[in-house]
DNA sequence: ACCGATTATCGAAGCGCTTCGACAGAGGCG
DNA sequence: CGCCTCTGTCGAAGCGCTTCGATAATCGGT
């Protein structure tokens, strides 16, 4: 156990200046000259000093710390909402800020008392619905927040996203320049559809409109992630729809199962039936074959929405829809 | 956008009372007669009074924030690691503390500069090595911090983990009333076991030792996480071990792929070659078949780690160790 | 050599809360 | 009835920091 934490007064004394100038050495708020500031660092570092986040807290009116507000649904892809998260943690800190997390269990309440205590200054919002019962709060609350994702109605909200629509088109495209002339979409449980999950809706609007404008035939199914119920729908896919020989697969816990199911089935990949799969790069290189893939550029998205979100706590206005383009990455499964 | 927050002496006034009485009727320190006590709590909600945390820590010493520390480090499973860091985030919601998520790239700096500018009261690590790093640094630090998982040497801290060692003997333990004679285990990737992560290594000391005491032959190896590595180990252990007809997977990521290798090479489960896991429910249960398995009570596990952190928060003293007994769950993989 | 502008620093007033000691008033006891 | 003990409430003193306005020192221009 260490002593008594060092005060902003006991760096003055040592370095024999005012407490008020130590605090402008150290926020840069006004001049100060190279010989003094020189002084009071070499006091806050021999002594060790940081300074106490509640009183600059309170001083200030700024926490500098923003909420990462993270419901874990079911049928969400946990890798790669931890992927947000920690690009999130990584970008604020950049930003001089630290990340409160808060999860679903308290509901919007939880995001109204960290809002309302002042113990953050913006809000992140992940995991976002197309209905989302949070959204109308932030508009009533004061401080700034920023959506990864897309609800029904963004207007006048600041939300970041992978362009899904986009990402589903592009590996329609694909598929189509290779040649094939009829492909599916497996997509996310279910569950997510009816949830109203902006993103796997968005897919597949993206996935149904370009299957009509490159004039292949198409049609886009929800997937479950267990193996056996993948291994049934694949089958029926194949039975039913002998001229298919695309598969668009938008669902990170079900496309190892996809492969196991063609495998079982007797299918080669891409020989038979080509792969294309909206997913995280590691899951694409980790399969077999590697999957020709469209990633989720999760990193770049939080950091965006970091970016976004500071700037709103500086003033700024900021564009409401930012909506990343996606790239596609072939490798051996088309 | 609202309006200024309310502060406590407004609602003093609104209630006809002193700041301090509406401070004793919030916190309960002093007795406060039930009249008094019924108007500052109406007050308080009509005027929609949140405390402001930043005053409250400058004031009280305490910012009733907890920080998670959790490094995402390669080959760790982080659905099983998030279960951990959602069952933190709600019981410490059980006793008004909120969590603030340190990620690994800061290092221990994160640590130390939360703890020294008391953004938080105590700390949550998870994600422990055998040889951590950031252990040397907790027995300097002022503030109490309970360790999800063991060092090496765990003398002088607070650890809590389910008793892994236990748990890979018990799976010995099932497959030897089973009647199986030849085992395997099939544990974490090698960087998992290089770094020197206790979880791992420790189910594979309990998974020998327990193997020597019944008297079975066995061997434990590593496992990657992609299909073909997992496949060509499979293969190999047939191979050259035709007596083998006892599994014991203990890596969530593999376990699909350990089941689809199988599949892959004529052999049915349980009839041929049983399986048990170690592994979340969810992931038991959506194999094909359902897997008998030893589950991680990583709900439990946080839950208790915050229990002890408060504790030690409020100044008691608390056991070092906690190690949770394992159960296992019958399925229909032996 | 003097004046006004500029630069560097200081002191003090809060920020909103907790907590300590003080103190009225009520109640119990001899 | 006086004294003492509780109860319930109040006022004030900080907690450690930021920020505003004031002031002293310095400087260039004439």
């Amino acid at each position: 156990m260490s002593e008594r934490a060092v005060t902003i007064s006991e760096v003055a004394r040592h370095a024999g200046v005012a407490v008020s100038t130590v605090s402008y050495v150290l926020s840069g708020k006004r001049a100060i000259s190279a010989d003094t500031r020189r002084r009071v660092l070499d006091s806050v570092r021999v002594l060790g000093y940081h300074p106490n986040a509640g009183a600059r807290a309170l001083a200030s009116k700024r926490a500098n710390v923003i909420a990462l507000v993270l419901p874990l649904r079911a049928g969400m892809h946990v890798p790669v909402l931890m992927q947000f998260a920690t690009s999130v943690v990584t970008a604020a800190r950049q930003y001089d800020h630290d990340v409160l997390l808060l999860t679903a269990d308290e509901g919007s309440d939880g995001l109204r008392r960290a809002a309302a205590s002042a113990l953050v200054d913006g809000l992140v919002l992940m995991d976002v619905e197309l209905h989302d019962s949070r959204v109308p709060l932030l508009k009533d609350l004061a401080e700034p927040s920023v959506l990864i994702g897309f609800p029904a109605d963004s207007a006048g909200l600041t939300c970041v996203d992978l362009d899904f629509a986009r990402a589903g088109a592009l590996c329609v495209e694909h598929l189509a320049e290779r040649g094939h002339t009829e492909v599916a979409l497996l997509g996310a449980p279910s569950v997510v559809y009816d949830r109203g999950t902006g993103f796997a809706r968005r897919t597949r609007e993206g996935f149904t409109a370009a299957v009509a404008d490159t004039g292949l035939k198409g049609v886009a199914l929800s997937c479950e992630e267990n193996f056996d119920q993948v291994s049934t729908v694949i089958a029926e896919l194949l039975d039913t729809r002998p001229g298919l020989s695309g598969l668009v697969v938008h669902n990170e816990a079900a496309v190892n199962h996809v492969l196991g199911a063609l495998r079982q089935h007797g299918r080669r990949v891409p020989d038979d039936v080509a792969v294309v799969a909206i997913c995280p790069d590691d899951i694409a290189e980790r399969s077999s074959p590697p999957l020709t893939s469209v990633l989720i550029p999760a990193e770049e998205v939080g950091r965006q929405a970091v970016r976004l979100l500071m700037e709103k706590l500086e003033g700024h206005t900021v564009p409401e829809d930012t909506l990343l383009q996606p790239r596609l990455t072939v490798r051996d499964s088309t």
